[in-house]
DNA sequence: AATTATATTTGGAATTATTCTAATTACAGC
DNA sequence: GCTGTAATTAGAATAATTCCAAATATAATT
């Protein structure tokens, strides 16, 4: 697992601006985020980070998110209880959740939409961020 | 606290419908949850509905909580890891999460917002529910 | 009203995702 | 190559919630 150059960019200006390190860790789990993106969970990134790491641990994987979080890298994604899932898509989307399949897929949002969902705010509240997650059947999981 | 009639009859109906018992703490919970409307978290729901009734269990808190939830009486309201918190308020709206004070606020929406908000799924995908966070400042909480 | 069957409540134990802690290791600047 | 700080590690701790088995309450039936 090779980070292209760009994201390796991206990934240690990111770090560096925040004061923190760019570490063989950090890098691998970008790698993995950015290589199959289909919003895994903790868990699910500690299994695959341990086959080229076999040493890393599980909290390592957690600070690791953390940071990537934090520098803004990636994405919590959130449904319900449920374990949180990271998602290195960047650009203005919701989630989708398919309650069949447990498949997550990203739903582009226009600027104007999130306009739309900024005006109907009260007067004098202002939004830093709008989470919208649908759930409901996939493409591939109807009758 | 009591419970209004119009409330009374929803509760029950609603339970009769899934086959459940009206009971005194499921009124109870109810009735607490409709009086003051901030979005409890289960064990401040708890902490409340021991004042009336001592002996009550934090897990038939969570369970009615569960059951009201079910009949769709309650809705459970999300916001990242944080505990759940409850909510009565049935009409289509999301909810604004002020960091500073921690309030937690009904924003209505309206039936176009939303379908607006179905128009952008993919072809194929049907959502059955939409779940919009807010997060920012509040109208009392600003420099 | 007493009896029976089923649903609900209860307290405590168990679970699960995540965070914390303290010791070890790695990295960056001198 | 040293030195100070940051990051990793393994395991313990935490917090919210669920599970469990026994006790109680409710509803249905006699």
């Amino acid at each position: 697992m090779r980070l292209e150059p760009k994201y390796k960019e991206l990934l240690n200006s990111a770090l560096e601006l925040s004061g923190q390190r760019a570490t063989k860790q950090r890098e691998h789990i970008y790698a993995l985020l950015l290589q199959k993106r289909n919003h895994p969970t903790a868990e699910e990134v500690y299994v695959r980070a341990k086959e080229d790491m076999p040493t890393i641990s599980l909290a390592t994987v957690y600070n690791c998110l953390e940071t990537l979080a934090e520098t803004k890298l990636i994405r919590q994604v959130n449904f319900e209880r449920e374990p949180t899932r990271y998602c290195p898509n960047l650009t203005k989307h919701a989630h989708f959740y398919c309650r069949e399949s447990g498949e997550i897929v990203d739903v582009d949002l226009s600027d104007e939409l999130l306009e739309e969902l900024m005006k109907v705010l009260p007067a004098g509240f202002t939004a830093k961020h709008i989470e919208i997650s649908y759930d409901g059947a996939c493409n591939d999981c109807h009758d």
